[in-house]
Order: structure tokens, then C-alpha cells, then sequence
DNA sequence: GAACAACGCACC
DNA sequence: AAACGGTGCGTTGTTC
């Protein structure tokens, strides 16, 4: 029903006792934090959904409330109570600038889903619904389409655009049902997953993970991370002058336009008799390995070209153009992003900001981010966590042994193995990911028969890790899906993918050592002044206050190592720190702080979430 | 006109 | 027998 202004108290009073709620909201668009605003709030139940509505619509008074009342939910969001949300986050942030928080448990549709059924081709609210016999409605974006209530944003110097919906331009006649509609099939999904997730043990402890994950990687969006808008517009306008130049310099050699294509390029090349490879479509590869085999200028001038042109449109402006009115980035995290468990991250991306700036290059993308005054970034990372997981699980004790000593992870497999530092890392990595003979050679620069010797070298001295790849191969073959240590299930609809099924037990139960991190670094760290603001797969970067450091960081350290309980080897990690920027990191031995360390910090007790007993009841083979 | 596929490339 | 795992994004070219 759509609440009325004299219906309001009385829909307040009838949602408060109710102890599951779906909620959804409708919103102006897409980014909280780039002016985007909330119109409407649906509350759903199984049997009945209030729409309260906050847009002005002509002939609607008495159904549109004041804006302030928006604020009175609060008394109908708070613990303890259960509320399904799809894709939590989002509504969560529009919520949070009217001041309205969730403090019940977050279940999120969307983390479910892909928790209980990790290869879906699609987590929208219409596919996860329609799998369980509920149509949604698309009757919005019919609207949208046929009035055609969407404009084209572009960007300075960008060829691409992004369609910016009006969705507070459609009709409430076709806007509140649809709302409606949506709260009534998320309840619905929610329910449904709750009764799957209780037919499942083994997704118990892990259903609760993902539910106090959303509400800390919600903080982690909300603080954001300061942008240097300055650094970041230089950046930006010298790449971008670097591109233009390529280009020219390009056209002016070449004597025709230049387009960054392989059907354009494959003629200029063929004028110059060079030989190029071929993709897998058939078409031709220009790669930066294949340019850079080429003598001609041209070659150096696309690489230019395309070094400058990513550095320009796919970091520098979006950092600008993305970042809010302090000068913050709120990227979104997909909780639910991987077939494995891992986070994605996108709008924008930070997961795959370049490290290293190339040999004579001048802007760094990571000094893009600095800490708030008065704060340092501290940066925690995992050493070698996916190869360390997947010992733990072989129990390679040699191996294990030297590495527990202090060896370098790669370095010991060198020396046990016989073969070079990196050589074996190759190996380590390339194994594990179930790379065959021919990926291997090439990787290694040798012939396939060198290859599989390396591999027979690598196995024969280390047989427990041999064992590992194979049984979990088998399991995958035989069963159809294999466990990480939480629980999380990875299926292999198609057996000839098998090969896979060990990067799925390692890389998922990362991220799922991560998330249990993560939820007791988050809990340790309330009413501190540090935040967590982003996590790379294995590591997190914080920003904390100065006088905190010292007590701060070893502490955040410890929880982050026990977050796995091990069998055989222990997770470690590493400490970097900057007071500059995301760039400027050093090692934490390099930290001059030696301040007094704060009481408050220390006598902190610290939570991380009870994992006990998870990795019996989740054994990965048969 | 708009959606989609293909490619290339940044990260762990 | 053979298969390197997991992402997001910008540009170009093709298709509906």
C-alpha cells in the first residue's frame, strides 16, 4: 500500500512487531555520493508492503511525506530484527544520508545467492527471483525506454558514454507497484534462502560471515579514501598530452589515422613486413609483447599511446570525476562479485591500480591517495597467502618447515626442489591455477619437453603438494564441487573443467580467511580513530590516526593472522606505512613513531569471529 | 541508436 | 588429451 501522511503512525505500528523485513529503496540514480538521493522507502512482509513515498507527484499530496519523517524508520530498523535487502549496500548508503541506519542483521539476497550457488550467470534481483517462481516487474524500465527518460553522460576526452536513468521521473502509478513488487519478491527470495541455508550445515557459520561482512565493507565504502585532486589533474592532463602526441607522432610516420584496433594496425604492420600472431578468434594480436618485438617506431608509438591513454581515462579522471564533494571516493565493493568468494570492486576499480610506474614515467597513480590530516595509511598484507593455504592443506612439512624458519616462500621451494627462485615461483603459481604443459613452457621461455621435465622435478620432491592438486582434481571429477575450509562450495557444472577445483579451494578459502579478518579488524577498531578503507584480495590499507599507530597496528596484525586457525602453517603478514600517500609506502620498520602508546588501544579486547570446528565440518575432499 | 562481442591490460 | 585462476574498464567493430 502506498502510506499516506495519516496512515503513516499507523504503518509504523504495524511493521514494528514483525521480526523479518524486506526492504528496498527507490532512488534518483545510481551514486549516493555524486547527488543522487533517495525518493521512496518500500518495507515489505510476506503478506503485505508499505510503500512511503517522499517524491512530489502532481495530484498526490497526501501521499507525499515530509522529507524529515524519513528519519522515523529508524524506530522500525533496529535490532533485533531481520532485514533482506538486494544488494545492501546501495540502499544502506541512501539510507545513511537521511539518517537511517540498519542495525538488525543485514541479510543481503544478493550475497546469498552467489553463496548458495556460486554460478549463476547473473545476481539481479529479476534472475534470483524468477529461479525461485517470481516474476519481476520491468515495468520502470519499459517506461524509462519508451519515454525515453535517460540522457548520455560523456567525459572530457572519453569515447564511451554512460546512460544516466530519470527514475524519479516515472509516474507513481507505475512506480509504486513496481516497488512493491520488488520488496514482496526480495522477502520472498529471503526466505527462500534462509530455508535452503537451514537444509545446509555446512553454510550456517558462513551465512552469518557474509551477513557481518556487508555492514563493515558499508563503513569501508562510507569513510572512502581521500583523492589528491591537484596530483590527480596533472596526472591526468600529462597522460593525456602524451596520448595525442603518440597518436600524432603515429599518423605523421605511418601516413594514415590512427586507431588503437588490430584489423587497423594488421595492414601498417604488413607494409613493414612484420610477422604477428593471431587471437584466439582468429584475428590479428597486437599485443604489448608483440610491439615490443617490432623495430618499428610505430610500434613504440602505440605502446606510448596505449600506456598514456589508460593511465588518463581509466585511472587519473575517474579518480577525479568519481570522488565527492571532500574530495572522497566511495568505490563499491561487490560482496558478491566472484565465482570463488573473492571481492570485486568497481566505479571505480581499485583493485587494479598500477603499482609499479615504468622506467621514466612521472605520475604515480598510487600518490593519487593520501590520508586525511593527522592520520598515516598502514597497509597489511598477507605473505604469500594463497601458496602458504595451499601447504597447509598438503601438510608439505619439508617445505613448511623452512618456510616457517623465515625462509622465503619461493626461495625454499627453489631449494628443495632444485630448481631457481623463479623458476619456482612460476611454477608455484602456474600449478595451482592448473596450467598445462604448453602454458607452462611458455612461461618459463623453454620447450614443452624442458617443461614437463621442470614438472616432474617440482612433484617428484614435493609429492604431499602433488597429492593435494590431484585430490582435489578427483573430487571435482567425481562430485561435481569441492569446499574451501569455510564451507563456501565451488561447482563444476562441466567436469573438464576440474583443473580448476584447487584454485577454487585456495583462492576462495583466501577470501574467506580475509572476510572473517576483516569483520575482527572491523570490531577492534569501533570507536578508534582508524578505518579500514580498502581490501586487495590480501591485504587491507587503513588509515590511522597518528597517536594510534603504535598500539594500533600489532594488534590488527594478530587478528589478521589468526583469522585462519591452520593445520601446519601459520598465515603472516607483512606491515607498510606512509604519512604521504598509497604510493610512498615503506616497510613498517621504517615507521619513526615512538610515541606512547595508547591505553585505550591496547586494553581493547579483540573479536574476531569464532570459526571453530568450520574446517571439520567443511572438509574439501571426499 | 543501442546493445554486444572482442581485444587489450591493470591488479591479486 | 588438455586446460593457468579470479576480476573491471576503455576502445573498436559488429549486430540487431
Amino acid at each position: 500500500m502506498l502510506v499516506s501522511k495519516c496512515q503513516f503512525e499507523r504503518a509504523i505500528e504495524e511493521i514494528s512487531p514483525l521480526k523479518t523485513l524486506a526492504l528496498d529503496t527507490e532512488t534518483t540514480g545510481l551514486h549516493p555520493y555524486l547527488g543522487d538521493e533517495l525518493f521512496s522507502v518500500i518495507i515489505g512482509s510476506d503478506l503485505k508492503q508499505w510503500y512511503f513515498n517522499f517524491l512530489p507527484y502532481d495530484n498526490y499530496d497526501e501521499f507525499v511525506l515530509p522529507r524529515d519523517w524519513i528519519c522515523k524508520l529508524n524506530s522500525v530498523l533496529t535490532a533485533p530484527r531481520r532485514v533482506y535487502l538486494h544488494n545492501a549496500k546501495f540502499d544502506m548508503h541512501f539510507l545513511h544520508k537521511e539518517g537511517v541506519e540498519i542495525t538488525g542483521t543485514v541479510h543481503d539476497t544478493m550475497v546469498m545467492a552467489r553463496l548458495l550457488h556460486n554460478d549463476h550467470m547473473n545476481y539481479s534481483l529479476a534472475m534470483c527471483g524468477e529461479r525461485i517462481g517470481f516474476t519481476k516487474s520491468d515495468a520502470v524500465e519499459e517506461y524509462i525506454k519508451k519515454h525515453k527518460l535517460y540522457e548520455w553522460e560523456t567525459k572530457e576526452g572519453k569515447k564511451n558514454r554512460t546512460k544516466k536513468k530519470f527514475f524519479s521521473k516515472v509516474p507513481a502509478k507505475i512506480m509504486v507497484p513496481y516497488g512493491e513488487r520488488d520488496a514482496y519478491v526480495t522477502y520472498q527470495l529471503g526466505e527462500y534462502q534462509r530455508k535452503e541455508i537451514e537444509a545446509n550445515p555446512r553454510l550456517a557459520r558462513l551465512h552469518e560471515i557474509e551477513c557481518e561482512t556487508t555492514p563493515v565493507v558499508f563503513d569501508m565504502e562510507r569513510a572512502g579514501v581521500r583523492v589528491d585532486k591537484e596530483y590527480s589533474a596533472r596526472g591526468f592532463a600529462h597522460e593525456r598530452q602524451q596520448y595525442i602526441k603518440a597518436a600524432a607522432e603515429f599518423e605523421k610516420l605511418s601516413g594514415s589515422s590512427f586507431k588503437d584496433s588490430s584489423k587497423a594496425l594488421a595492414p601498417a604492420f604488413e607494409k613493414l613486413n612484420e610477422r604477428y600472431p593471431r587471437t584466439e578468434k582468429g584475428n590479428p594480436s597486437f599485443t604489448d609483447k608483440v610491439l615490443k618485438g617490432f623495430t618499428s617506431p610505430l610500434a613504440s608509438w602505440i605502446l606510448e599511446y596505449r600506456y598514456s591513454q589508460k593511465m588518463a581515462h581509466t585511472y587519473f579522471q575517474n579518480f577525479i570525476d568519481l570522488s565527492d564533494g571532500e574530495g572522497r571516493l566511495h568505490p563499491n565493493f561487490r560482496q558478491a562479485g566472484t565465482v570463488t568468494g573473492r571481492f570485486s570492486m568497481a566505479d571505480p576499480n581499485l583493485q587494479n591500480v598500477p603499482k609499479e610506474l615504468p622506467e621514466g614515467k612521472k605520475y604515480d597513480l598510487r600518490k593519487c591517495f593520501i590520508p586525511k590530516d593527522g592520520y598515516v595509511f598502514v597497509e597489511i598484507d598477507y605473505d604469500a597467502m594463497e601458496f602458504k593455504l595451499m601447504l597447509d592443506y598438503a601438510g608439505q612439512t619439508d617445505l613448511i618447515e623452512r618456510i616457517k624458519a623465515g625462509l622465503d616462500p619461493h626461495q625454499a621451494t627453489a631449494d628443495i626442489t632444485g630448481l631457481l627462485r623463479k623458476q619456482a615461483k612460476t611454477l608455484n603459481f602456474g600449478l595451482l591455477y592448473g596450467m598445462g604443459v604448453a602454458k607452462l613452457a611458455g612461461a618459463l621461455g623453454v620447450t614443452e619437453d624442458a617443461a614437463r621435465t621442470f614438472k616432474r622435478q617440482y612433484f617428484g620432491r614435493l609429492p604431499l603438494v602433488e597429492a593435494f592438486i590431484q585430490q582435489a582434481t578427483a573430487t571435482a571429477r567425481v562430485r561435481g564441487n569441492v569446499f574451501n575450509w569455510a564451507g563456501r562450495t565451488y561447482q563444476f557444472p562441466d567436469v573438464n573443467f576440474a583443473y580448476k577445483a584447487a584454485n577454487a579451494i585456495i583462492q576462495g578459502g583466501c577470501s574467506d580467511i580475509v572476510r572473517v579478518a576483516m569483520v575482527g579488524v572491523h570490531k577492534y577498531l569501533t570507536n578508534l580513530n582508524a578505518t579500514m578503507l580498502l581490501q586487495v584480495h590480501d591485504s587491507l590499507l587503513l588509515e590511522v590516526h597518528k597517536d594510534l599507530v603504535q598500539t594500533v597496528v600489532p594488534q590488527v596484525k594478530r587478528i589478521m593472522e589468526q583469522a585462519y586457525t591452520y593445520t601446519h602453517l601459520p598465515m603472516t603478514c607483512s606491515v607498510e606505512w606512509s604519512d604521504k600517500s598509497w604510493g610512498d609506502l615503506v616497510d613498517w620498520e621504517k615507521c619513526p613513531f615512538t610515541l606512547p602508546s595508547s591505553d585505550e588501544a591496547r586494553d581493547k579486547i579483540q573479536g574476531l569471529p569464532s570459526v571453530a570446528g568450520l574446517k571439520e565440518v567443511a572438509q574439501c575432499l571426499v
